[in-house]
This record gives structure tokens, sequence and C-alpha cells, in this order.
DNA sequence: CCCTGTCATACCTGGTGGGTATCACCCAGA
DNA sequence: TCTGGGTGATACCCACCAGGTATGACAGGG
């Protein structure tokens, strides 16, 4: 059972995405009737329809669905393949760079942990560098998945932990994040009924892998954008306790009984050997 | 940041398990000189230094040791990319074939679970066809992972879950097998101390991905030949309780108070989005 | 009915993957 | 020290095929 070819797997994931062979081959940097051929090929190679060439447009067949799904795993296997290999290259001469690790961490999350993390790790005899990669809230899956981090901090239930291991750091509740001002702030606690759906403080939306959920709030894309609206009383935001860290003068935290607790976890893809990471994840479930 | 192309990482896992490029291009069905420079173009490419070439053959770098490791990876998702894709071929049209699941279960493991399993979930309205897939003692990790199973089976903690999602199905505790007419078999119970050291029963040694832990019990390769050598009165071995279906006349079990508990799974690959597959999962929860 | 936008087909070309022949090197053994 | 066997590297050649251009087939929309 042969393997299908990395260029196969990317020509087919782009047209999948564009579902258009000319802008397909535009992205893939080439002409649209070699793009065509080799898609032709592919199908016919796997003995499988993979698209539905209808009247104005392309759709994915079952199996087209299927093949999307499995080649983008497998391209972002072969990239990690390649980013990790280059980042280990050259570390095992002596006197050469030292193992290196990158450590994913959500740009807006607290830097307590993370700090006690990185002293903690460096007084251990021989710990490889650490280069932290800040990421947005929810691509450090994806980040593992294709090679560009080793390793991160992720926080159940905002990421899922599926396909990683991983071990388990901190639990801490969660707060309504408010504008000073508002009537909820003056509140000891609140619940998720009380934020839930208060008309003249929606709650902010968060894009999902590019796409936002539907929802009368703004959208947001930083966290210092968020930060400018909740002080502006035009919005709220449901936070770990730790994000206390970084409120500004005009807001207000209000614990939420109710909330799930949110667990912060590092983690990192199963298959992982390196003992440079091992030596992290000992310290870290150390702390 | 470009991915590898499949071919790349095949002739590198080929050359990085022979260590030798003479057998490595034997293996791949191509002559020498081509491999060679398929490989020093790799290095090229990646600005890294994988192999070296010492007097009298070759051995791997850091770096290379990283590329054996995700290359395989990247070579299990992209075969599991194609046979995924051909197993869903053609399911989309009404009336052609259903979809269908593959599931890995060991061919040892008693089949009460798996019987109940299957006639619940063939109960469903619009189940799946379920294709079992008999394995060895701790293959199906890897046929999850190059798409030859769907879903498996698995024995916690013989099994490793990493890098799986999964359910939890059943917990059982551990017996010794033992010939009949030994005289721990008179015993009500054995633990751990008692069974770790017969000097004329060593307990039999199962291949792990093909090679087996060291130690002074027989190789064993197959559960039949087990249960012959232990009818024999030459080996002893540990199993789950739910062992005891397949047991012979001549053996006796013993339950083992100490043994850590056998949890049985139901465990897939984290990334899946099949509705068979996730019909199957709720019927194995509910059990 | 033509025009436009889409994907498929036909045909050509250059790069490259793979083959054969051979070299360079290292160690073993006489 | 010479020689021979076994290793990986180099030189060179060829055929195939990935990719390009030009064009066709077909469906909607004005």
């Amino acid at each position: 059972m042969d393997a299908l070819e990395t260029r196969e797997l990317r020509y087919f994931v782009a047209v999948a995405e564009e579902l258009h062979f000319g802008r397909a081959a535009e992205r893939l940097g080439m002409a649209q009737p070699p793009l065509s051929r080799a898609i032709q090929q592919l199908e016919r190679r796997l003995g499988v329809s993979l698209l539905t060439r209808n009247r104005r447009g392309v759709s994915l067949t079952g199996a087209g669905e299927v093949l999307l799904h499995e080649g983008r795993a497998a391209l972002d296997a072969s990239t990690a393949a390649a980013r990790r290999t280059r980042r280990a290259g050259g570390a095992d001469r002596p006197g050469g760079p030292r193992d290196r690790l990158v450590l994913a961490v959500k740009a807006a999350a607290s830097h307590e942990l993370l700090r006690k993390l990185l002293d903690a790790y460096a007084a251990e005899p021989c710990a490889a560098e650490i280069e932290v990669l800040p990421c947005g809230m929810c691509e450090q899956p994806e980040l593992l998945r294709d090679g560009r981090a080793d390793v991160a901090l992720m926080h159940a239930p905002y990421n899922s932990l599926a396909g990683f291991d991983s071990e388990e750091l901190m639990t801490e509740g969660q707060i309504a994040v408010l504008p000073a001002g508002h009537p909820l702030a003056t509140r000891k606690t609140l619940c998720l009924a009380d934020v839930g759906d208060v008309p003249d403080l929606p709650l902010a939306r968060w894009p999902r892998h590019g796409t936002y959920p539907p929802g009368p709030g703004p959208e947001i894309h930083d966290q210092t954008q968020l930060a400018q609206l909740i002080a502006l009383g035009r919005t709220m935001a449901v936070f770990p306790d730790s994000a206390r860290s970084w409120l500004w003068a005009g807001h207000t935290a209000v614990p939420l009984t109710d909330a799930p607790p949110v667990v912060t976890h590092i983690a990192w893809p199963a298959h992982s050997r390196s003992l440079a990471l091992a030596g992290l994840i000992r310290t870290a479930a150390r702390l």
C-alpha cells in the first residue's frame, strides 16, 4: 500500500480548500492544466473520485473530505519532520549549538506560571535552550503538529488536548472582566447565566481557526483591543483567574461561581523522544 | 518552510534503518548510486548532516535520529491518508457500499466484550459495517497510525494510549496462568513477587516491536504456542482476568492480588471526524 | 446567440530521477 | 607492503514526466 506523494497532497489540499482549480493553481504558483491533470491522476491512482465537477464549480465527495483531513495531517507531519530536523541540526557536535526547544504559549496568558517554569528549568543541569513562541488563543495544537513548536502550555477546556501527551500543571477558576462602571461590576460574584445575555454588554467573540462564532458581541483579534473595548464599556469577557495580572484601571474582575475550572497543561506530541523535552516535563510536573 | 517529499522520506528511512546504502537500495528496488545522491540532496536541502559515513558503514547523527522518528510518522500519516481515502471511496453514492470501519483487536483477547460491542452497535440505526482486524499484542497503535485500522481495543497499561483519543470500557484484575500440576497452582492467590522469579517456570517473553526483552523465559510468538508451553509445564504467563475464557484443561488460573488492573479502552486517532466512528464510540461508552 | 468563466485535452520541452560504469577509500590478510 | 573485497561517491547518459502553452468542450447569463 503506497504512500501518497507530498506533491499530490499539497495539490489536492489546495484544490479542496479553494474549490476552484484556477485559484488553487495560482496559489500553488503553477498553471491550471497540469493541476487538473495531477488531480485526475491522483483519483485514478486511488481508484476513488474525490471531487464532483458540476456546472459552475467543484465540490468534495465523501472520500474527498476524508483526504482533505488526512492529507492536511500528513502534510503537517512532513513539514514537522523538516523543521524539527533542521532545528536538531548540528546539536550533536560538541561545542556546537545546544539542544533547543520551542515552547508555544498564548500571548495573552499570564506569565507567572511560565516564569516559574522557565526559572526552574534553567536551574537544571544541562538544560536545553528554551525559545518561547507567543501564539494566538487556540493555535498551539497546529504549532505542535507542524513542528513550529515542540511543547506548549494549553488551557483545558479552551484547548483540546486530543492527540497530545500532557501533564496537568494548575487549576484555577474563571472571572468575568467588566467595565468598572457597569452595574454588574458591583456584584461580589456572578454566575454564567448572569453574563451570558446582557444586552448592553454582549460577550466578545474570538476567532477559532480563522472564523468567528456567531453572536452579537464584537469580533476581537487581539487582547489589547479587547481590553480597550471593555474599558469603553462596549463588551465583557470571561477569563481564567490569572488574567487579573493584565487588567486595566477601567476593568473590574468578578469571580464566576459556576464556570468550569480552567486547567493549564503542558502538552507535547505523543511520539516525542527528546531528552531535553523529557527534562522540561519533569521540571514542570514538580512545580 | 517546505514539506519534505514522500520519496525523500522513504529513502532516508530505509537507509537509516539499514545503516547501509547497498541494502537500503535493494530494499527500495533501486540501484545504490541514485540513493546516495538522493540522500546527499536531502542533506543539502535541509542544511543538516544526517549520517556520518565513517570507515566501514554509516551511523545516524542527532538530526538523523530526529528525522528517522518524524519521517516514520509522516510516512505513516501519508499512507493512512491513502488507505482511508480508498476505504471511504464511493461510500457517499446512494446505493453504493456502506460506510465501513476497521476495528483492530488483539487476536488473543477475550471476545465477550467485543461481541457485546458489535451486537449493540449493529442494533443502532444506520450502523456502519465493522470489519474486525485481529492483530498482535501491541500493534494496535501502528495500525491506527498507518490507516490499516480506524479504531482499536487497547489494554492499558500494556498498550500506550499516547496520541489517541479513548474511552474506558472495562477494568479487570490479572491472573497467573500456570500448569495445573505445579505447586503454585494450589495457592488461592498469588502476588507479583511470587511469580516473578520461579526457577522452573520462567515468565514467557512476548516480542515488542519485533524484538524480545531479555530474560530466561521462552520466546513466544502466538497464543497457542504459549498455551502449549504452559500445559507442558515449561512456563507461565500473566493475563487479564478475561483470559480465563481460553484456558486449556491443563491450565490453572490464580488471581494476582497486587498486579495493576488492566483497563480496556476503545481508542481512535485524535483527529478523526467520521460519523460512523462517533456512533461506535457512543455505543461503546454506553456498554 | 454570443460571451464569459470554468475545467479538460493535446502537445511540447526541460529537468531530474534512475540506470551503468567506475573511482576513491579503508581495512584485512598474506 | 601489496592486494582484494566491500563500502559509499562520482561521472555520465537516457527516458520519463511534471509543467508550460494553446485550445477545446460545455454551461450560464445577458
